[in-house]
DNA sequence: AAATCGGTCAACCGCAGGGAG
DNA sequence: ACTCCCTGCGGTTGACCGATT
């Protein structure tokens, strides 16, 4: 039995634009309520809206700290660094930008942005598939980044690696990243793994300089702070993690197979995601120029 | 002045992940 | 382990508005 929708579409709920009045009930609720439960505040809060609706009303538009205006060119550079970096990622880039929303942004670049580039990726705006005629008529399918012209976007969506194998060789190196971080500024990343289990994942080049794995250390696991250096977010951000899973076989001492690797990272939700999260700004300055 | 076009952006939709039970 | 609910995300739609014909 499938899942109840969100809100169905003939409870005489209000759709399309919202009202003063409903921006002000919003408002007052969550001023006294604050945010969340989403799904019982328009009841609570006698709205006549779904709380998807209620939501996205208040993300996008009704939150106090919205920035309004312009996006200013600083801004717009810094949306194309990270879309370079991080892709249609639009929370993520929004996340970056104080006050801007998802939704903003991604509107912005859809009708901006995208057509001021020449020679990116989508550059012309038209992300869209061309529209269809009678005769090449498909079932949709979500559009595809073209991973030729468009390397260093992370691909954050196919797959993640769970956990993250250390080798003994890679535990001494960790002792000296450690000696490392004694005096490495704050920006400099760093990346807590904090989900190892039962399971070994591995990555093998071009990761190496960080992650040496051989079949012999394949035992142990540990958890593991470790410095992302330079060269290392170099590789990391040109590297296809999908043809590190897919193209790992079991000879050869392949640490980066189907087996061992059943997905690559996922900077939203995995261990890996205070990659991004947190150092993004130093990963824009040294690597998305 | 009316019709059409194109750009912008708020809102909707469907899907997926995470967590609770 | 499984189901269901909640939430967040990215893609898409459609209303609105100014510019152009």
């Amino acid at each position: 039995m499938g899942r109840s929708p969100c809100c169905s579409k003939d409870e005489g709920l209000n759709r399309g634009a919202w009202t003063g009045m409903e921006d002000k009930i919003l408002r007052e609720y969550i001023r006294v309520h604050g945010e969340g439960k989403w799904r019982n505040l328009p009841k609570r809060a006698g709205l006549k809206r779904c709380g998807k609706s209620c939501r996205l009303r208040w993300l996008n538009y009704l939150r106090p700290d919205i920035k309004r205006g312009n996006i200013t060119r600083d801004e717009e550079e810094l949306i194309i660094r990270l879309h370079k970096l991080l892709g249609n990622r639009w929370s993520l880039i929004a996340g970056r930008l104080p006050g801007r929303t998802d939704n903003e942004i991604k509107n912005y670049w859809n009708t901006t942005i995208g057509k001021k580039i020449q020679g990116y990726p989508f550059a012309d705006g038209n992300r869209k598939p061309p529209k269809q005629t009678q005769e090449n008529q498909k079932p949709t399918q979500p559009p595809k980044v073209d991973t030729n012209s468009c390397t260093k976007v992370v691909r954050t969506k196919a797959s993640r690696c769970t956990k993250v194998f250390i080798p003994q060789e890679a535990q001494n190196l960790d002792d000296q990243i450690r000696d490392d971080n004694d005096h490495v500024s704050n920006n400099a990343p760093l990346v807590a793994v904090d989900q190892v289990t039962d399971q070994v994942a591995g990555i093998e080049e071009p990761l190496s300089p960080i992650f040496p794995l051989d079949d012999e250390n394949s035992s142990c696991e540990f958890m593991v702070d470790f410095k992302m250096d330079e060269n290392f977010l170099s590789d990391f951000l040109n590297v296809d993690f999908s043809e590190l899973c897919n193209n790992g076989n079991d000879e050869g001492g392949s640490v980066a197979s189907a087996t061992t690797c059943d997905k690559v990272p996922d900077f939203q939700s995995s261990s890996m995601a205070p990659v991004i999260d947190y150092d993004l700004d130093w990963l824009i300055d040294n690597t998305a120029h």
